[in-house]
RNA sequence: UGGGGCGUCGUCAAGUGGUAAGACAUCAGGUUUUGGUCCUGACAUUCGGGGGUUCGAGUCCUCCCGCCCCAGCCA
C-alpha cells in the first residue's frame, strides 16, 4: 500500500487501484497476473514501453507474475525475426517474464473449444463470402441481417469445422461465428468470425494448421488458460471487451459440461484443473502513448522502414526500442518516463521534452565527460613554445569523484568549436572575439589576439596568447572570465564522425497532416547531419561501442551500436544536446 | 444518427462531497572552471458549459457541447 521510503505517496493509477481493491476482496487468493501479449509483426516501440513498464511493473510492485505472450494468430504478418528483437527489447528495458508462451501454443486447446462452443450452440460455420458477410453486419445504425446458416445444427457445423481443419475447403470459403446476436448495438457482437480458413505456414507450427483462431476468441481464452487476472490493454480494445467476457464466460460455462469434451476429456482435464477456472481474467484499458514530433504506430513505422526514409527500425531517429537504445537512450530514462507520464483513460500526447528530461537527468549522473569539437577551427597560441605539451588530469565527471580522471594533452596549436569565435561579438557573447580573453577548460586563460579569413570570408585560423600563471584554468587575481571553451590539441586530438539528429518531422503533430497529405509528406528532409571532420580527445580512442559519454558544452554522444570501431574508427551518436541558454538568448537578441 | 469511452494549468496528471498535489515546459533570480548541473521564486479564485442537490460540489443529479473508438475472414 505505501511507497517505499521517502518518496510521497503518488497517487495509484485506477488499474493498481482496481488491483488493491480485488485483493481486499480475496478475489484471486492474493493472485496478481499480468501478460504483455506483442504480436511478432514488427519491433517494439516507447508505446509499447508503457504498456511493459505497466505490466510488467505491476507484476513487480504486487510480487505477481507477468507472462510475454506472443499473439501468434496471423501467420501470414508473423515473423521469427520479430520474436526475438521483442525478447531483447523486453530484456533491455529491464525486465523478466515469468513464462514466455506463444498462442500459437494453445491452438490444439483453442480448437477444442471452438468445437465446444459449436456443441454448446454458440458457434456456426457460416458459407457466406466476406463480401456477403459485410453487406449483412448491418451499419453502425442499422441492426445486421442473420446468416442463412446461422441456424445449422450442433452436429452440421461440427462436422463443417472439422472438415475446414481438415483442409477440404479453400481460404475464405467459409468461417466459424460466435453465435451472439446479429442486433447488437456494438458491432462487434454481430456474430464475429472466431476461426478462418489460411493455408499458409506459420512461423512455429508450419504446416499444421489451416485454419487459425482470431484475436477476441484467442486473447480471452489464452488469458484463461494462463491463469491471467489482470489483462491489460489500450483503448481501442475496448469496444471488445464484451466479446472478451462472452468468450471467457462461455468457455466457463462449457467446462461445467465435461461430457461435451467427448474424447478430448484430457484438454477438459487441462482446463478445469486452470487456475482461471474459477478465477477468470477481466480486460481493463488504458490510454495509449502519444508523443510530440513523432509517430507511434506499426503501420507507420513500418512504411518508414520501408519506403527508406530511415536506415532501419533501429534508426537512431525511430520511436522503436532499438532506436532508442541505438540513439544512447538507457533503460532506466526510458522506465523513469514511463513511471511520470502515469496511466490514465484519457487520449494524451507527452510532450517529448518529458523524455529529453528523463534522459538528460539520467545521463548527467552517469556520463564521464570528454571534449569533443564538432565543427573545428585552429588557434594558435602564439606564445605558446612549439615543441611543449602540458599534460592535463581532468575529472572524469565534475559532481562525482568516484569516475576518477583522464589525461588530455595541451600543445601550441588546439582545436576550438567555430561557433566560439565571433568577429563583432554582441554583449552578451561570453567566449572568443578580437582582444577577449576566455579560459580553455582545465587549461589556461587565452586573449585573442587575431585571426584570419579565407576568400570567402571564412575564418581559417584565430591567434591568441595564453598567461602561464593560469595553468589549470584558474587565476585568484580576481580577473574575471565568463566564457569557457573546451578545445583539443590539434597534434594529439583523434578524427571522428558525429551524427546529428534532429526532429525526423517538421511538424509536433505527424499524425495529423494537412488536407491531401499524408505523413510521409511532413518527414524531415534535415534530421541527419553527418559530421565526418570531428576532433576529439585521445582518451576516447578505445571506447567501447555502446557507452554514453558527453562532450562537455555540446551534449550527451554514444558511441553508435553498429559502426564504431574502437581504435579505428569512431562513430558517434548525439543522444541529446545540453540544455542551451545561449540559444534561448540568441533567439530572444534576434528578435 | 447506434453503441462504447473521455474532457482538471501550454503538456502529462493527482484528487474517490470538506475548500485544486506533483512533474515537464515557461518566466525571473542565485551558484558555477560545461551559457551544463544544482538552488530559489513565479505559474489553475478554478476543474468543457448551463442548471440543480447540499452548510459545502472537480467530485452527486440533469441537460448541453467537444474529442476519441467500433461496421477486417488484422491485432
Amino acid at each position: 500500500m505505501s511507497a517505499k521510503g521517502d518518496t510521497p505517496e503518488k497517487g495509484k493509477d485506477f488499474i493498481r487501484q482496481i488491483i488493491d481493491r480485488d485483493l481486499e476482496d480475496g478475489k484471486y487468493g492474493g493472485r496478481v497476473h499480468t501478460r504483455f501479449p506483442p504480436e511478432p509483426n514488427g519491433y517494439l516501440h516507447i508505446g509499447h514501453a508503457k504498456s511493459i513498464c505497466l505490466n510488467f511493473g505491476i507484476a513487480r510492485d504486487y510480487q505477481g507474475k507477468c507472462n510475454l505472450r506472443f499473439d501468434d494468430t496471423n501467420p501470414v504478418k508473423e515473423e521469427i525475426e520479430y520474436v526475438d528483437s521483442i525478447r531483447e527489447d523486453v530484456r533491455w528495458l529491464g525486465f523478466d517474464w515469468d513464462a514466455n508462451p506463444f498462442a500459437s501454443d494453445y491452438f490444439e486447446k483453442l480448437y477444442c473449444i471452438a468445437e465446444l462452443f459449436i456443441k454448446m450452440g454458440k458457434a456456426y460455420v457460416d458459407h457466406q463470402s466476406a463480401d456477403e458477410i459485410r453487406a449483412t453486419r448491418g451499419t453502425l445504425t442499422e441492426p445486421g441481417i442473420d446468416s442463412p446458416y446461422r441456424d445449422r445444427t450442433p452436429s452440421e457445423n461440427l462436422d463443417q469445422f472439422r472438415r475446414m481443419r481438415a483442409g477440404e475447403m479453400k481460404d475464405g470459403e467459409c468461417i466459424l461465428r460466435a453465435r451472439i446476436d446479429m442486433s447488437a448495438p456494438n458491432v462487434m457482437l454481430r456474430d464475429p468470425a472466431l476461426y478462418r480458413i489460411k493455408h499458409a505456414d506459420h512461423h512455429r507450427t508450419g504446416d499444421a494448421w489451416c485454419i487459425y483462431p482470431m484475436y477476441d476468441f484467442t486473447h480471452g481464452l489464452s488469458d484463461a488458460i494462463e491463469g491471467i487476472t489482470h489483462s491489460v490493454c489500450t483503448l481501442e480494445f475496448e469496444n471488445n471487451r464484451p466479446l472478451y467476457d462472452w468468450c471467457v464466460d462461455t468457455l466457463m460455462a462449457g467446462l461445467k459440461h465435461p461430457e461435451l469434451f467427448g474424447r478430448h476429456a484430457d484438454i477438459y482435464n487441462e482446463l478445469a484443473a486452470l487456475p482461471g477456472f474459477n478465477q477468470r481474467p477481466y480486460q481493463f484499458e488504458f490510454a495509449r502513448l502519444n508523443i510530440t514530433g513523432t509517430v507511434l504506430s506499426k503501420r507507420k513505422l513500418i512504411q518508414l522502414v520501408r519506403e527508406g526514409h530511415v536506415s532501419g527500425w533501429d534508426d537512431p531517429r525511430m520511436p522503436t526500442i532499438c532506436g532508442f537504445r541505438r540513439r544512447g537512450f538507457t533503460p532506466e530514462s526510458i522506465r523513469d518516463f514511463c513511471d511520470r507520464i502515469g496511466v490514465a483513460k484519457a487520449d494524451s500526447t507527452v510532450e517529448y521534452a518529458l523524455l529529453e528530461h528523463c534522459l538528460r537527468q539520467d545521463l548527467n549522473e552517469r556520463a564521464p565527460r570528454y571534449m569533443g569539437v564538432l565543427d573545428p577551427v585552429k588557434l594558435v597560441i602564439e606564445n605558446y613554445p612549439e615543441d611543449q605539451v602540458d599534460e592535463f588530469t581532468i575529472p572524469l565527471h565534475p559532481e562525482d569523484e568516484s569516475f576518477g580522471a583522464r589525461t588530455v594533452p595541451f600543445s601550441r596549436e588546439l582545436w576550438i568549436e567555430r561557433a566560439d569565435f565571433m568577429e563583432e561579438p554582441p554583449k552578451k557573447f561570453f567566449r572568443l572575439g578580437p582582444g577577449r580573453e576566455v579560459r580553455l577548460r582545465a587549461a589556461y586563460y587565452v586573449t585573442c589576439t587575431g585571426y584570419e579569413k579565407d576568400a570567402e570570408g571564412r575564418i581559417t585560423e584565430i591567434r591568441a596568447t595564453y598567461d602561464p600563471a593560469t595553468k589549470g584554468g584558474w587565476s585568484d587575481d580576481g580577473r574575471k572570465v565568463k566564457g569557457t571553451l573546451h578545445w583539443v590539441s590539434a597534434r594529439h586530438g583523434l578524427k571522428a564522425e558525429i551524427r546529428n539528429y534532429g526532429n525526423l518531422f517538421t511538424t509536433d503533430n505527424p499524425n495529423a497532416p494537412g488536407e491531401g497529405k499524408t505523413f510521409i509528406d511532413l518527414v524531415n528532409p534535415d534530421s541527419l547531419e553527418v559530421l565526418p571532420e570531428c576532433r576529439v580527445e585521445p582518451a576516447i580512442r578505445d571506447m567501447p561501442a555502446g557507452t554514453n559519454f558527453q562532450f562537455e558544452r555540446t551534449g550527451y554522444f554514444c558511441a553508435d551500436l553498429r559502426d564504431h570501431r574502437p581504435g579505428e574508427n569512431l562513430v558517434f551518436n548525439r543522444t541529446a544536446t545540453l540544455r542551451d541558454s545561449w540559444a534561448k538568448i540568441q533567439k530572444q537578441i534576434g528578435k
